[in-house]
DNA sequence: GTGTTTGCAAACAATTTGCAGAATT
DNA sequence: AATTCTGCAAATTGTTTGCAAACAC
């Protein structure tokens, strides 16, 4: 039913956001795809990335600050968002997806998964605060 | 500096909030405190939302659709998001927290919490499906 | 009385959508 | 040639804000 043709914008945005290891948002993903496609409006990146996120292609992050990020790397991980910086990263780390079977034990409902957001201090800001003891 | 007066208003919002299992958004709380304030405004039930959650007297949940929940349990607890219907509701379970010490281990900032969502079919919606297959 | 809270309406920010023309197959 | 995709602008949705009057202390 759904034809899907060739788009270099759509192009554009898979490379920009596969050579990213944050997570941007839409509007940060137009202001770099500008650049190249000066003419290319907020409306066309917002129908690409809901697109690709219908194909699987990417992941469409949700943390709680208003903004939806957007994520290359579709396998299952978590992310960590610095309440400082209000960036949102991969974090690596042993998979804790048994968590789910703890949630099923003592519900009657069905648990097909979870999304966990760990918070707190990103490195670079940790740095940045050590720098502004030190003086 | 906060001088906090006394207002029905936010009572009500309070006594609103405190007899629900589930997690409203300020558009349900605002529908169903006009009963009792037929005169009361978004704006208000927003304001309110926003001081009372300052003050730590109830907690904002925000999951990934699109609305604020709120919550009148400031207790660390998870949820559970139905995909079905969409609602959100507390999960029983095992506290998990030992898990922000597994993302730590190879971590080089300080992660402080988590906030964990589980997803999947609610029983009410299981229900629902087994019904609907058995007719 | 002073200062906070309200109701209302207008403002906002992020995202979606309708449409005519351009690009892809 | 048929259909999808684009740019633009207007629309929509959830939430915030400015202001004068109402209320709490």
């Amino acid at each position: 039913m759904k034809n899907i043709k060739h788009s270099k914008q759509r192009d554009a945005i898979v490379a920009f956001l596969s050579e990213r290891k944050d997570h941007p948002t839409a509007d940060v993903i137009y202001t770099n795809i500008k650049k190249e496609f000066p003419k290319i409006s907020l409306g066309t990146v917002y129908r690409n990335l809901s697109l690709l996120e219908e194909l699987g292609e990417i992941k469409r992050i949700s943390c709680g600050d208003e903004m939806e990020h957007f994520d290359y790397d579709t396998s299952p991980h978590n992310h960590f968002i610095c309440r400082k910086c209000r960036s949102v990263t991969d974090l690596e780390m042993d998979n804790i997806d048994f968590i789910t079977t703890l949630a099923s034990n003592s519900f009657n409902g069905i648990i097909e998964g979870h999304k966990t957001f760990f918070y707190g201090i990103c490195p670079k800001c940790v740095k940045k605060e050590k720098n502004s003891i030190d003086t």
